[in-house]
DNA sequence: GTAAAATATGAAATTAATTTTCATATTTTC
DNA sequence: GAAAATATGAAAATTAATTTCATATTTTAC
């Protein structure tokens, strides 16, 4: 593992004084790996046999190494940990670290994407007579997004944000059909009524949300993205990006699956655009 | 440039012990980042004082620094770089490159874009009126989740994804209205034509598009998001997440301006959604 | 071809940095 | 509240890197 994020994640492990070089590190690891244990020391107003130790304790072999391991992680094109917003951070910082934690969140999704259960995903879509994307609040911006990608495939699609209106397709679908749910919390009850009703008449229920939730009990398969809690701001932040970079994979292998022709449509699509736009001139 | 290509580059212009240390460290650079230098220089048969100079000809301070960007060259094994899908990918395949893409254009869209923009754009989305978000197709989804997000706030906000809906809204906007416009192309016509409607009616129109394009020269104020093509598959798939990243930085910024005792108020909005969801057990 | 100049190299000395030791302070447990 | 465990830092010891300077090698000029 990155030895960035395990700084990050063992946090709360750490003594104090060492909590104080692992805050120092954090904030510029950049500047670290340029400086002298003493340097270092002196920043995190501890001493140098704390800083020595405190590289010990994260398995390296002691200062030296541990820069290396420091330097071998910023290359990595993953420095990104999930850093929270601060009340007094400038439009630079909080910039920073929103995007670096969306990238975080980002492979954190990636791994727990089982994706054997998106190939399943991409089967029963491929197959689907209908297909409806459901959500609601920040869930709703994915099931629109969905719709906007799965249009273009020329498949019967449809997308709502009401749940009446979510209630009462789910009591009109039937076998073939496959309904996708997203929610992040999986604990919206509207939602997990409108999956089991979905599932009652037959449908094949898709669920995007965490595994183990009440909605993920209703449907017959379970695409569950892993992100770190957006407790900051409370709103949806990181869930969401995953979702919908989610929901790019299964579009894109339902254009994989149905063959080179189809990607000409898609190409069809795009062009009829054109007269909508202003030309380009270069 | 990579450290390790640089060395064998520039083999020929070194001197003949010069050259040892060169090919020592290229056969086997894992092994010198761990290497003292007395263990290199043995190693390549020559003294230690060759070594560091060695070191100090590619610019490096001395033999630790040295290290360093021999560590850094060597984990730069795995940038996220923007892979394309290829027809014969499995679903493990193309999941991780969509993943991969996604991050690689965060990275690129968070050097691209202006922060000293943001704190403008979040200084008149704070002093607003009413503040109006607009786009179409993949970026009416933007719209779409930045009204979700700015509703919370409890401040005026529309979003339109009809463009009758849009013109009329432009037309009956006035001063101290904050209109956002959203389209990665910058070319769609009939929005291009709302931000000069909204601004001729005295709005502050902000664009969340490309620099340069006929949108962009129609704003008051321009969020520039770059990120590479999407030409993959025709569809907008990365520009969308930069663009709600975005999003997430502007209603962060937003939140911080307010201060403390709004965010108290967001936590009761996110408390009232409570009685909708089934209990967490755990 | 050879002497002078320039360059390259390494041994030893110096300097700088890291690590260990050990005494003291702080926290935790009973 | 005392004893044990843990954490911390000052100073010493060790280790590693750098500089100095003498010598060797190569290049240049005639």
């Amino acid at each position: 593992m990155n030895i960035l994020e395990k700084i990050a994640n063992e946090l709360e492990t750490f003594s104090k004084s060492e909590r104080k070089v692992a805050e120092v590190i954090l904030s510029s690891p950049g500047t670290v790996i340029h400086a002298s244990i003493a340097a270092l020391a002196k920043q995190a107003n501890i001493s140098e046999p704390t800083v020595n130790r405190f590289c010990r304790r994260l398995d390296t072999k002691g200062y030296p190494d541990f820069k290396l391991h420091l330097a071998q992680s910023l290359a990595n094109g993953t420095p990104y940990v999930n850093r929270h917003v601060d009340e007094n951070d400038s439009a630079d910082e909080y910039t920073s670290k929103i995007f670096e934690s969306t990238m975080a969140n980002l492979e954190l999704a990636r791994k727990s994407l089982d994706t054997s259960t998106i190939n399943r995903s991409v089967d029963l879509l491929t197959q689907a007579n209908k297909i409806s994307f459901f959500g609601l609040g920040a869930s709703a911006v994915v099931a629109h997004d969905a719709q906007n990608k799965f249009f273009r495939f020329n498949v019967p699609v449809v997308y709502f944000d009401d749940i009446l209106m979510q209630r009462m397709s789910a009591i009109n679908s039937r076998q073939g059909d496959v309904v996708v749910v997203i929610s992040h919390t999986g604990r919206t009850k509207a939602l997990v009524d409108v999956a089991s009703l979905a599932r009652e008449n037959d449908a094949t229920v898709i669920g995007i949300t965490t595994a183990g939730t009440p909605l993920a009990k209703e449907c017959n398969f379970v695409l569950s993205v892993d992100v770190a809690e957006d407790t900051d701001l409370y709103m949806p932040m990181a869930s969401r990006i995953a979702q919908l970079t989610l929901i790019d994979c299964l579009a894109t292998g339902f254009t994989l699956r149905r063959g080179t022709k189809f990607r000409d449509n898609l190409k069809k699509v795009k062009d009829s655009l054109r007269s909508s736009r202003f030309e380009r001139k270069d």
